[in-house]
Order: C-alpha cells, then sequence, then structure tokens
DNA sequence: TTGTAAATAGGAACGATTACGATTTTTAGA
DNA sequence: TCTAAAAATCGTAATCGTTCCTATTTACAA
C-alpha cells in the first residue's frame, strides 16, 4: 500500500481527499515501522501548529477499516503503520526504532489441529526486540 | 501454579500474606482464563465495598513479577491469569468468556531463522476466537 | 507485646482515547 | 463558477484504565 493507492481507495469509498488525510497518509509513507498516535501529532503539529485529536483518531480508524493502515497494541498503545502486502505474514518489531521486519513463518497451520471444536477467528505472532541498525548504535 | 504454591512464594521472598492478597489468588484460583483488573475490583467490592485501586494494581504487579500471574494485553486492557505452567507454551483465548488453551505449537524456531541479524527479545503468539463451550451457548 | 517496615485507603493525577456541539471545508450539481 | 448539503475538522470536555501520593493501618519479627 502506498500514498496513491491509499488516496484511490478513499475516493473509491466516497471519502474526501483533505489536505490533513494526505497529510497522514504521507506521514506513514515516509515512516517505516510502527507507529504510536502520539509521533502522528507531533509531526502534524509542527505544520499546524495545533490538530484536533478528533481529526488524529477519526483517521486512523477509517484507515485502518479501509484496510490502509495495520494496527497492533503495544503496551497499551496503538500503534499503526501502512499495510504491507498481500499475503498472509507476521512481524519482526524492533522495540527501539519501531521499524518491523516480515516474518514468513506462520504457526496457524499447526496450531489449528489443536483447537479442532473451536472458532478460530483471529491470531496475533509478533517477535520483539532490536533490529540490526539499532543493535549497533 | 495454585494458591498454596503462591502463597509460599510471597512467604519466600518475604512479603506479607495479607487476606486482601489471599483473596487475590482465590479470585484467579476460581476463574479459569485471562481477568482484567476491573473483574477483581468487582470481586473485592462484595466483599469489602470499596477496594483501593493501589491495592488491586499494587499487588497484580507484585504477582506478575513473581511469576504467580501471567498477564496479555486486550483492546488495551491488561488481563491477568494464575501461571499455569512450567514449559513453553502459547494460549488460545476465548472472547467471550477469557478461558484459555494451551498449544503446544511455538513457531520461534523456525522464525528466528528469518532473523540472523536481529536480538530477539520476546514474542507473542495467541489465537483469539470462542472456546466449544462459547460456541454452544 | 510492641516497634517498624510493609500494606492499604482514598482520592488526585495521568496518558491515551472517545465524544460532542459548533464551525469550516470539500465536492457534486445547478 | 457558485452554492447548498454532506462531510470533516476544531477545541475541549469526558471517559477509561492505570499510576501516584500521603496518611493510616496491619503483619510479623524480636
Amino acid at each position: 500500500m502506498n500514498l496513491q493507492d491509499a488516496i484511490t481507495v478513499l475516493k473509491e469509498k466516497g471519502y474526501k481527499t483533505t489536505g490533513k488525510r494526505k497529510d497522514i497518509l504521507e506521514f506513514f509513507a515516509s515512516e517505516d515501522g510502527y507507529r504510536p498516535a502520539k509521533d502522528l501529532i507531533v509531526h502534524l503539529e509542527k505544520k499546524y501548529g495545533t490538530i484536533s485529536f478528533d481529526t488524529i483518531y477519526r483517521n486512523l480508524h477509517l484507515y485502518y477499516d479501509l484496510g490502509i493502515l495495520e494496527k497492533t497494541d503495544l503496551e497499551g498503545e496503538k500503534h499503526f503503520r501502512l499495510s504491507c502486502s498481500h499475503h498472509h505474514h507476521h512481524h519482526f518489531i524492533c522495540k527501539d526504532c519501531g521499524k518491523t521486519k516480515e516474518i514468513e513463518v506462520c504457526p496457524m497451520d499447526s496450531a489449528s489441529a489443536e483447537l479442532s471444536n473451536y472458532e478460530i477467528e483471529d491470531h496475533k505472532f509478533e517477535i520483539y526486540g532490536k533490529c540490526p541498525e539499532c543493535l549497533h548504535a
């Protein structure tokens, strides 16, 4: 998912493409990893002075609902990143910089064998640690 | 981990075994699954009328630090359960009742191969859905 | 039994997020 | 291009889970 794809999705669904909506997408396009709302607020305040929480959270939710952003809960704070791709995968997440690396392994095939009478709705597999850059910094 | 084990750990480490500490352990011993602080507060208020947040959260953290409780973040709320066992495993978590089922599969063996230059500190693998009881209720 | 360190009470404060009425902006259609 | 309706944003208050603070109470070792 890139900036242009996201704008296309927005228009297709009949949402308005406002300056702030584009700013938010540009922010995530320029970042490479999961970011909390806080970082986005700081970023937009540089340009606008102030920014309404409503604008931030409404659009984060909208983008998430539209599949433009992915979300994860890190220590009680929601973090977002541009949806990265098409095929199913998981993430390594750097605890220092938030950058991610895709993990191709998915344990659900073998795990679901242990859950024959259960209804599986969702799963989460994330690995946390330090990326090579942060390790040598 | 059961009630008696937990009290033994408390005493060994020099912590006092107060009535409320026992109540909290009994609560988790009687429950079978992840519970939020809220549920514990409701439970203790039945007995005491009021209960200090401080008492709740201080003891949840203490038990977690001592390995008596396990913790997971579910939608921005921390949930706790008695530590269940010795060997490494993951959980299916029922979204309706919070009950858990141990999953023996762990994807880290194969996943770490994809992360040779990364420092792995932690990982999370959880499956969410409905348990057989909630499915047929 | 008693001294004291630990635990609890009660409530204020905090950080992330949600909610809301008023105002502004986007955009479709005249 | 102009305009009206719908949608988006603003500024701020409220909410929710959690943490923090000081005074008071309690467990337990001596």
